[in-house]
DNA sequence: GACGATACGGAACATGTGTTCCACTTGCCA
DNA sequence: TGGCAAGTGGAACACATGTTCCGTATCGTC
């Protein structure tokens, strides 16, 4: 690969990521194409198509889910933070980086409807066993109610995500209603 | 008004809410005249644009849905139910019609909007009145904390209007996260 | 039944956006 | 440095969809 195509598969990705993460799935080629500084066909021969595009994004950003969600459990494992604190404190970064990059809540969403497709054992993504194993953590340490599944936690996170996103939640709104949902939530 | 033309209003109204209930806010006006057996121009003369079919239909929906609930907060307010069966009704009945019919989700979430532009005292729509009314019964029964206020309530209520719609719920599966939901907001 | 006004249908237009294509440019190697 | 393969930019194409327009059909009245 040439030195200049490399180049540009990275300002594409860096800008698409930016222009996606602004103006939501809807945001035209041509968009991202001018902020990375290329021309659409520039774009095309990286990512044949807007949904390669997508893809690409989603998988990194679930990537990066999963590894904090990983961290969290790991450290819940050893002690050094307690399950409940992880799985509340994950769901609410999560809820929070929706407000703010809308595209959060779709991948989350999309995530789940996965999620389904493939229930019952072997769950796609790696976010979703990472999600889980915090869930399951919290519950043996009794600060989440036993009958509370994947799938309904799942719901619940892509809901608050969701109209964390359509409604615009300030700080103070979004810490009063995660508040309603955690008490639920609890054993 | 001649009388064909009156006839094709009605078809019109009829067809869009089928159309859009099946097919979301992206159905395109030409499904919703072949639906009602017109042409696009029949649409247009009626509605002079997507805009105004998609208020007209959002308009009736409100309507009804207000009517539902000054229905229920007048038998609570009776005593022939309690405030806080009236109030969790009420709340899953709107989840369970956004899961079949999906536009519901979008419109409780534009009602949202709404009531924040006009926060504070004169709120907007009906529904939202309705609503807040059968919440401060709920709470006044001691049935609903009452740290739990409107904007709260219609985050939670839309979050879950979203995630039924987008992740198809079933029937068992919107119990159970609605049942996490009511038990994070009773007092 | 005739006639004017009203309404209709759907082709045509405008626009936005995904995707392709190719003349031109640029990086790499000998 | 010269030559060529790889890469680029953006015009052009394909297509979906909102909206307008007008020749034709229908309704209501006399």
């Amino acid at each position: 690969m040439r030195a200049d195509a490399a180049r540009n598969r990275d300002r594409v990705l860096e800008a698409a990521e930016f222009v996606l993460t602004r103006d939501g799935l809807d945001a035209p080629i041509r968009d991202i194409a001018r902020q990375a500084g290329v021309g659409v066909g520039t774009v095309y021969r990286q990512y044949p198509t807007k949904e390669a595009l997508y893809q690409a994004i989603m998988a990194d950003r679930m990537e990066r889910l999963a590894a904090h969600a990983s961290s969290l459990a790991a450290q819940a494992e050893a002690g050094t933070i307690d399950a409940g604190s992880a799985f509340f404190t994950f769901f609410d970064s999560i809820v929070t980086g929706a407000t703010t990059k809308t595209i959060f809540a779709d991948a989350l969403t999309d995530a789940g409807i996965d999620a389904k497709a493939a229930s019952g054992e072997a769950g796609g993504h790696d976010v979703l066993i990472a999600i889980e194993t915090l869930l399951v953590q919290a519950q043996r340490a009794g600060a989440v109610r036993t009958d509370a599944g994947l799938p309904e936690v799942l719901g619940l996170l892509s809901g608050a995500c969701l109209a964390a996103k359509q409604q615009h939640w300030d700080a103070a709104l979004r810490e009063r209603t995660l508040a309603i949902i955690f008490d639920g939530l609890r054993a």
